[in-house]
RNA sequence: GCGGGCGUGGCGGAAUGGCAGACGCGCCAGAUUUAGGAUCUGGUGCCACAGGCGUAUGAGUUCGAGUCUCUUCGCCCGCACCA
């Protein structure tokens, strides 16, 4: 082809974008006649930094999904949206003094431009953000929902509060000990906060795992989460005269209970006040916890401390012994009963305590030396020292023991989990107002739901209090209202939603966005739902898709969605490191800028490189050498114009290789191996290359295969060559079974094991003839210099092992 | 400590139990060019180089192991006193 234009990646890439927006190209079908595909990536949160190069790497890899399944004729949603709500926002406009809606409007528009001329296929009429209220609107009328099916319940209780930030956080935004945000210390509050149930659907998510495609990891780290164990509680008599009832997976250890511990919070504590001999001690031993944020209570596990209970002791059950009861910060109010029976000979932590107070350790479990150290397997050990439990297996054990507690009516059988409530209040002004009001005769009362969107006032202020306020507390204007139940004086509801509350349900919006009378329509949903493949970051899966399977359930069950899972599939992506090999922050100063990607090497290659630096799956360090070879690789894409011939055919030399390019990329965007699907095209091109020529037949699959990946430079190749109708609808190739299959095929010849030569065969030779043939051979002969042969190994295709 | 994952050239990484290092980066040489850049061609695991050695370590299974089993070492991620 004569006259063929230089590259210029900024034009081609402007043409096409315009294009693809001028007509829509992307947006979904409103028909439901074809069948659907939903992928979806997590909608970003606009920080005022801009794009990051880990977005393009979930936005890329799904894109391409995307694009493939509509070549292959599917219905395809593929929406874009902003998790606009949350902190950074919020503290920029406070230090800036910018209203935080403006400041998340600007944020907006950029990240729609840069997302823009990376040329992904959005449907970008389906647009969403979370701030906007009549998005909103809907997230207050779910947590309505929660509050009228009990499931949102206000209590004091003490919460992980961040003193930098001036706001609570739950247990998930805590990490080691410290705020997720912006590093602050957390300390222990009390507050009274809104809270969600989610340990009511413990079972019910578990459950749900099963039923759904997620990788493997992320299904161990939700049940890791929900953390559910199987065992008993049991109630042990105080000497008081009242019972002190403990939780313990190990019943079968319950003759080797040789001393109580209940955490220093216990409320048995306060209630027996006068009979607690040393009960000073005990109440300072309590306060010294409880100045100890939770991270100082885990930093010194390997110390433990407590103190012994004095005028107060237990009887165990099931031999009558009287034992004493401790009080030590390594149990946990939170969890289980909030005490325990301490076993040291089958448990590390009270095997350690034990020996540092000196209290007793009777082995009931043999197989071990219980005073060197805990013996704590349950497969081999046989009970001993424990009446009617003697010589039964530790899990028969376990059965024998449940069975006569409940009989006797001294406990009964007990599943416990990790999972805590949700804590969804914030003390802060940039969220979902929580829609509800206090009346002094009626208590909580929502807003009925014709009054939502409760919408944010316009405040002075958006700065958090000391007292641990919302900045909305001090707009009395807004904040005293009437009582909806009885028109009486009410006070609204201060806190806001916590930045999870709009990402929990965000896909369902997009199903139907500009729906005002339901939150999406169930026809709509019916057709749309579950979202088909999911793709995110690791980093969420403990918090975002737990709460948001949660929610989605409860839907399920109120009949709002018609499927009880949100996404059938989830996937994960590698971070994307900086070139040192570090995790990219300001500080290191080794973050790259998307735009400056783009603007020296093109979003095509952009995309590519992405897509081609490693596996999927792992963090990368970014390489901008790498990027240019990508780039270079376009080059030479481009230049294949120049040595095209007229057939529309693929020709026969070249018929192998284009159709095993086929079957391998179809296959390996299916499995995520966009980086071995790439390497193939290279191939291919390299090939075309060696023989300096290629036919408009085969440019035209090259095209077809490599446009998810780099979706403007093909379509421009595409129509410049005039190879036929545009790429992005156009059907998906299919390739052809038989040109796989050659005639000859080259094998290794191994002799006992090594590589001795090679040998050019034909590619029907089966296992029965090897034997006669490679007999027949004179380089076959030649290697094997006259030794008999001993046993020959033939694998078609491959290789040929003669043992002698 | 528990759970999950990983360890292959100078680098990113390929490899249904069957020719280790595809593809790319970098590097070397040649061609072209006034020069540089770009492009094209060839080369590039290591060594004592007609051969031998090589996938963290040591063993095992197998005709055959990067791949399967066990051992040791190292790294990453998640959870972390959850009874």
């Amino acid at each position: 082809m004569k006259n063929i234009p230089a590259y210029s990646p900024d034009a081609v890439e402007k043409k096409w974008q315009k294009h693809w927006e001028d007509t829509h190209a992307f947006a979904a079908e409103k028909s439901h006649e074809k069948p659907k595909f939903y992928p979806l990536i997590e909608f970003p949160y606009p920080s005022g930094a801009g794009l990051h190069v880990g977005h393009p790497r979930s936005n890329t890899a799904m894109d391409i999904i995307a694009r493939k399944r509509r070549m292959e004729g599917y219905n395809v949603l593929f929406p874009i949206g902003y998790d606009a709500f949350g902190l950074p926002t919020e503290n920029y406009a406070i230090k800036n003094k910018i209203h935080p809606a403006i400041v998340t409007e600007k944020n907006i528009a950029r990240f729609r431009a840069q997302l823009k001329r990376i040329g992904f296929s959005f449907d970008y009429d389906r647009e969403i953000s979370t701030t906007d209220p009549k998005y909103y609107k809907w997230t207050q009328w779910i947590f309505l929902k929660l509050f009228e099916h009990g499931l949102a319940y206000k209590m004091e209780m003490p919460i992980n509060w961040c003193t930098s930030c001036k706001v609570g956080l739950a247990n998930e935004e805590v990490v080691g000990g410290r705020c997720e945000r912006c590093g602050g210390e957390v300390v222990r509050k009390v507050k009274s906060q809104w809270m969600l149930r989610i340990t009511d659907y413990a079972q019910k998510l578990l459950d749900g795992l099963d039923d759904v495609d997620f990788i493997e990891k992320v299904k161990v780290q939700q049940r890791n989460w929900i953390g559910r164990s199987e065992g008993a509680e049991v109630d042990f008599t105080l000497t008081t005269g009242d019972k002190l009832r403990i939780f313990t997976t190990r019943p079968d250890t319950l003759f080797g209970a040789t001393y109580m511990v209940m955490s220093p919070e216990h409320p048995l504590i306060e209630q027996h006040k006068a009979q607690i001999e040393n009960y000073e001690e005990i109440a300072a031993y309590r306060e010294a916890a409880a100045r100890k944020s939770d991270f100082e209570r885990t930093e010194l596990n390997k110390d433990k401390t407590g103190v012994e209970i004095k005028g107060i002791r237990a009887v165990n059950p099931v031999n009558g012994q009287e034992i004493p009861v401790w009080v030590s910060d390594y149990v946990l109010m939170g969890y289980g009963t909030g005490a325990i029976m301490a076993v040291p000979a089958h448990d590390e932590r009270d095997w350690e305590f034990a020996k540092k107070f000196g209290l007793p350790i009777v082995e009931v479990v043999a197989g071990g030396d219980v005073q060197s150290a805990a013996y704590t397997d349950i497969q081999d050990g046989v009970m001993v020292n424990s009446g009617i439990l003697n010589g039964l297996k530790v899990k028969d054990a376990i059965r024998t023991i449940i069975d006569w507690l409940q009989e006797k009516g001294l406990g009964e059988r007990k599943v416990n989990y990790k999972l805590r409530d949700w804590v969804f209040s914030r003390q802060r002004y940039w969220g979902e107002p929580i829609p509800l009001v206090y009346c002094e005769h009626c208590g909580w009362v929502p807003l009925p739901y014709e009054q939502l969107p409760l919408t944010l006032p316009e405040v002075e202020s958006y700065m958090p209090t000391d007292n641990g306020e919302s900045p909305l507390a001090a707009m009395t204007d807004w904040v005293n209202t009437t009582c909806p139940k009885c028109g009486g004086p009410a006070r609204r509801e201060t806190d806001t939603m916590p930045q999870w509350a709009g990402s929990s349900w965000y896909f369902l919006r997009y199903i139907d966005p500009h729906n005002d009378d339901e939150l999406a329509s169930m026809e709509e949903m019916k057709y749309w739902l579950p979202v088909d493949w999911y793709n995110g970051g690791m980093e969420h899966t403990t918090l975002h898709l737990l709460y948001s399977r949660f929610w989605h359930r409860f839907l399920y069950d109120i009949g709002v969605v018609p499927t009880p899972e949100p996404y059938q599939k989830r996937t994960s992506h590698g971070m994307i490191l900086g070139a040192d090999g570090e995790k990219m922050s300001k500080s290191r100063g080794n973050v790259v800028n998307p735009d400056q990607i783009v603007d020296e090497l093109g979003a095509d290659a952009f995309r590519m490189y992405e897509m081609f630096m490693g596996a999927f799956d792992q963090a990368i360090p970014w390489s901008t050498e790498g990027a240019r070879g990508c780039r270079r690789f376009l080059d030479r894409v481009w230049r294949l114009m120049e040595m095209l011939t007229d057939s529309d055919k693929v020709s026969s030399d070249m018929a192998y290789d284009v159709n095993f390019t086929i079957k391998k990329v179809s296959e390996d965007y299916e499995r995520m191996k966009y980086n071995t699907a790439i390497a193939q095209m290279m191939s291919l091109v390299n090939a075309f290359y060696a023989k300096g020529q290629v036919t408009r037949g085969e440019l035209r699959i090259l095209c077809l295969l490599l446009n998810p990946v780099s979706p403007h430079i093909t379509e421009e190749i595409n129509e410049l060559c005039g190879l036929g109708p545009e790429l992005f609808h156009s059907p998906w190739p299919k390739y052809d079974e038989k040109a796989l299959v050659k005639e000859t095929v080259e094998i290794a010849v191994q002799i006992n094991g090594k590589v001795r030569g090679r040998l050019e065969i034909p590619a029907d030779l089966t296992r029965e003839g090897a034997e006669a043939y490679f007999a027949a051979n004179e380089d076959v002969q030649k290697l094997l210099g006259g030794k008999a042969v001993r046993k020959l190994i033939f694998v078609p295709g491959r290789l040929v092992n003669i043992v002698c």
